[in-house]
DNA sequence: AACATTGTATAAAACGTTTTACCTCCCTAG
DNA sequence: CTAGGGAGGTAAAACGTTTTATACAATGTT
């Protein structure tokens, strides 16, 4: 009902014997005060627990120390079996309390295109966007509204914009496909998601790369991430179908899991038989039996480099960007022999 | 850094030929304008695509149409292992699509009393608390700055505050041990969380009442939400040592999964010898195997209750609560006899 | 003695809305 | 002919800040 509990800037500068004036100043170190009234104008400002109304400031500032969130997937989470949320879940937590350490708010957006949308929307600083699709709505709408944002993970379709960061995706499939070789693999499967981002892409990229590398031919199959670990339990017939391979590599945790179930259910031993890795960790690659061997991602450098490039965004200056962080593989039972 | 895109409702007054204050009324359905003018004001905001700052909007109405979300457990995101994320990712990714619904944008605010707290914090029109613990702090500081609040699942030691929903916890406790019995269970172990929040109590307190009706003596053990899978493994030995009972009752599906797994680990057959339900449904229940009855909760129409509530006491407007909604029982392979 | 200069503080404009109060016109009733 | 009253509209105040421009001493300079 009303927002602020009275205690306005007015306030301070009575009980303080200054001007409004002053109190901004010495509240924000500008202007020229002595140091005297700066520090008796703090105190009294603390005393009171005086704290700026974010609104009025943001008015007039015209920034407001909050970036929204697009999770680009987020609208699965309505559903009840959501797509990809191992990953997202970790993100959110992630960046809610680095947004936090920043002195950020963070606003949670579904979907930045669905009319009308949320009064603060346009009023962020800037965005996250996480994996954006190719021809993104949503990056679209940032662009034209001028908003800043940056995004985790390449925007597809555009080379050239450069505010992102992600974990290196291609070196994460090339060390997952250098283990596998090494555990004596020669014919490997990969399982990728439908939605068309840079995630997909690039693991694909270069795994096709690496077969051609080899001479091999690839074994390339696309399961939606929302098919979840039912659809790799399907899909795992199928690949058995074509001929075992000596290991399949699914990006997802959740296919990862129904994959090695389906193999397993008719009987190909995991990972005797043919060994199991997936692209991104989860709690089903943890606790599959055997454990699956998966690539750790790295959320929170991630986020951080998303923040320093869009804070520098924000404030004008150059941002050090795309930034590329580290994933790490972890080795478990699908894949020892 | 230019936060809107220029186009401002001065902007629109000059295009339409009328004053501010005319295009302020049309666009709200206030005044008496015409009906003409109204609709060529209308028009004319439309097609220039003006979308009033919700800066400057919030400022003078003091609502922003924003309303901020406490996980009472967010912080645990940031480490690697969450505790309790099953059901917290559900219910953001709930709450974020029902907001965008209503119109409202959603605030993610990890601990509101670590300070400094972000600009917009207390502008929020109100918050949702999922899940207080026993004086909980975030609370008391709501409470202290007069910002309506509502909490998922009622507040621990303040039986008369009523702005609370949630599922019918003690209904669901009942429900998992009627089904328990029937399937022949004499002696039920309860595993509940260390959080002192009302989830926890519920249940313990229901079990106790209905250990108490039968005459059975209770088996009550206490593991922490963030021991997650691992530490329901460990639990699992000592359940087995104080003797086997016929069913083990874990609020968290972590701790269903663990412990299960523990068990069949010292060939304890489930369900043929001792069965397994989680309180709250997660992946780790459904991808077990056997696989775990449990708890389907309903942050749908939780979510919905506390929205509801929320705005009417944003409005000033009597809101019907507490509510509950009903959570429904998933039996699966774990009790199957 | 007149004039810069410096140090400190403030008045007032601006940010983009909403809302309150008022204005003007025209019509009708007295 | 005038008072009263709607119909249709606008000017200006307000929301709580930040920022720009200005005021006023006191001090130093020619």
């Amino acid at each position: 009902m009303a927002r602020t509990q009275g205690i306005t800037i007015k306030d301070v500068a009575r009980r303080a014997g200054v001007s409004i004036t002053a109190v901004s100043h010495a509240l924000n170190g500008k202007g020229t005060l002595s140091a005297a009234t700066r520090e008796h104008i703090r105190t009294v400002a603390d005393e009171m627990g005086y704290e700026a109304d974010a609104l009025a400031r943001g008015l007039r500032r015209s920034t407001m120390g909050a970036v929204g969130l697009v999770l680009r997937s987020l609208d699965a989470l309505g559903d009840y079996a959501p797509a990809g949320v191992d990953v997202f879940e970790r993100f959110v937590g992630v960046a809610a309390s680095q947004a936090l350490a920043r002195g950020l708010s963070l606003m949670l957006v579904p979907d930045l295109t669905r009319t009308p949308v949320p009064p603060l929307t346009f009023s962020m600083d800037g965005y996250i966007v996480t994996n954006p699709h190719l021809d993104d709505p949503v990056v679209a709408l940032l662009e034209k509204r001028g908003i800043p944002y940056v995004t985790y993970g390449r925007v597809p379709g555009r080379p050239d914009f450069p505010h992102w960061a992600s974990e290196d995706d291609a070196a994460s499939a090339r060390q997952v496909l250098a283990h596998l070789e090494t555990g004596g693999a020669r014919t490997i499967a990969l399982v990728r998601g439908t939605d068309p981002n840079a995630w997909n892409h690039e693991h694909q990229d270069t795994y096709l790369a690496w077969c051609a590398e080899r001479g091999t031919s690839p074994r390339l199959y696309e399961l939606a991430e929302r098919a979840g670990v039912e659809g790799g339990v399907e899909l795992a017939d199928r690949i058995a179908d074509d001929g075992i391979p000596d290991a399949v590599f699914c990006l997802t945790g959740r296919h990862a899991a129904g994959v090695q179930q389906g193999l397993m259910a008719r009987g190909v031993g995991v990972p005797e038989r043919t060994m199991v890795v997936a692209g991104s960790d989860s709690e089903h690659a943890r606790n599959s039996r055997p454990a699956i061997s998966a690539v750790e991602l790295n959320p929170v450098e991630s986020v951080g480099a998303l923040l320093d490039i869009l804070q520098a965004l924000v404030a004008g200056a150059e941002a050090r960007s795309p930034r590329l962080t580290r994933a790490r593989l972890r080795p478990r039972g699908a894949t020892r022999r």
